[in-house]
DNA sequence: GCGCTTTATGGCACTCACTGCCATAAAAGT
DNA sequence: ACTTTTATGGCAGTGAGTGCCATAAAGCGC
């Protein structure tokens, strides 16, 4: 079986699991539930997911991954800010609009569901070690070194907040005003604490 | 039983799991052996910690929480790096050296524990409201205040770089030159973070 | 088309993390 | 001393997750 089929197999099964999780919560669903609501054997369905909770994991990695993108074709010459404001339209309409109602759902459940949101921690911590590459190549400095890292870290702290907005705001579902406020101030932010953090790191 | 008499029962609980932990892995350690390790029954174990890898925290908080102490008595005339060089070394004398190399333990043991290492980024993120709350009340600024979760984020990560580090240079046991020099390089790095951060936030 | 190997799936039994229930022991209050 | 509360232990049960095997299905040489 190709890596896409099992990819495309697991967000499927992701998006069962994620409306189950918020109908339900999480404690109160089964993997047997989620295996049936999927259409797969339970047995499968661990084969699948080694944990429960790591169900919202491809759904969650299928925005961090598009932002990664989006940064990684961040040119060296332009503006954060800029490049934001260009590029990062098209992440979110590249997304099916139930699929961006998914996530946000997954980030306001972690709030009050302890495994979500280790999970969610888990994958945050490895979009951070992304980040940090992205900024180390344009820093010209090992991914290893301190500046990066803080670097890194304080552009996720501003991602999560960010993320934490919106999904707080657009409980009543997704507007494109909300979703343009959100690429500002997350543009306009990260725009300066990087400038700010890159001048320390220089000095 | 007084709360005092049930934070030492889980202490020392905490001790014996993460001795098991390092020597057997954590899968490979029963919540019966680490109860009987102990000297409590099962039941009683599961009481006091809701999941295995909790075990680990009693250990963690003891010593976030005397950094956060150190953090909490920053005197506002003083410079960040001048105040923890007066104040932060107490905190790590406070502590029984076994506590300290079990602490450094733990960390080394989150790489390659998933289940550790969930359980010690939720524990983190704790720290981090509390960091939040501390620079709210230096700043003058509610603890929600964006400018306020970036310098906690970017404080935390800088923590996170210089624990790793100690952890790390630490394999063979802890020296005290190996503890000067990781508060050195925290207090340094932080005071610069902090400074540039600070002066984003007010321009 | 047909065998053969490989791989994905399902069923079953099992372990173990964790919980609810009750009985008892210890502590605390009067 | 008596009662009430609270901490503990035992026991049985649920459900997450795993190992094992049998089968189905996909890929491949012919």
């Amino acid at each position: 079986m190709s890596d896409e089929q099992r990819q495309r197999q697991r967000l499927d099964i992701s998006r069962h699991a994620v409306r189950l999780f918020a109908e339900q919560g999480v404690a109160a669903t089964s993997g047997e539930q989620i295996a049936q609501a999927a259409g797969v054997s339970e047995r499968t369905f661990w084969r699948y997911f080694p944990h429960k909770e790591s169900c919202v994991e491809p759904l969650l990695t299928k925005m961090v991954d598009a932002f990664c993108v989006v940064l990684r074709a961040w040119p060296p010459e332009l503006e954060l800010i800029d490049h934001l404001r260009e590029a990062y339209t098209p992440v979110l309409d590249s997304a099916s609009d139930e699929d961006v109602e998914a996530v946000l759902e997954v980030v306001r459940l972690t709030h009050g569901e302890p495994a979500l949101r280790a999970a969610y921690l888990m994958l945050r911590e490895r979009a951070e070690d992304a980040l940090a590459d992205v900024l180390a190549k344009r820093l010209d400095l090992p991914p290893t070194a301190i500046e990066v890292k803080v670097q890194a870290a304080a552009m996720s702290a501003v991602l999560k907040v960010a993320t934490d907005d919106v999904a707080q705001a657009s409980v009543e579902g997704v507007t494109q005003a909300g979703l343009d406020g959100h690429r500002e101030q997350l543009a306009t932010t990260l725009s300066l604490v990087l400038r700010c953090l890159s001048q320390a790191a220089a000095g």
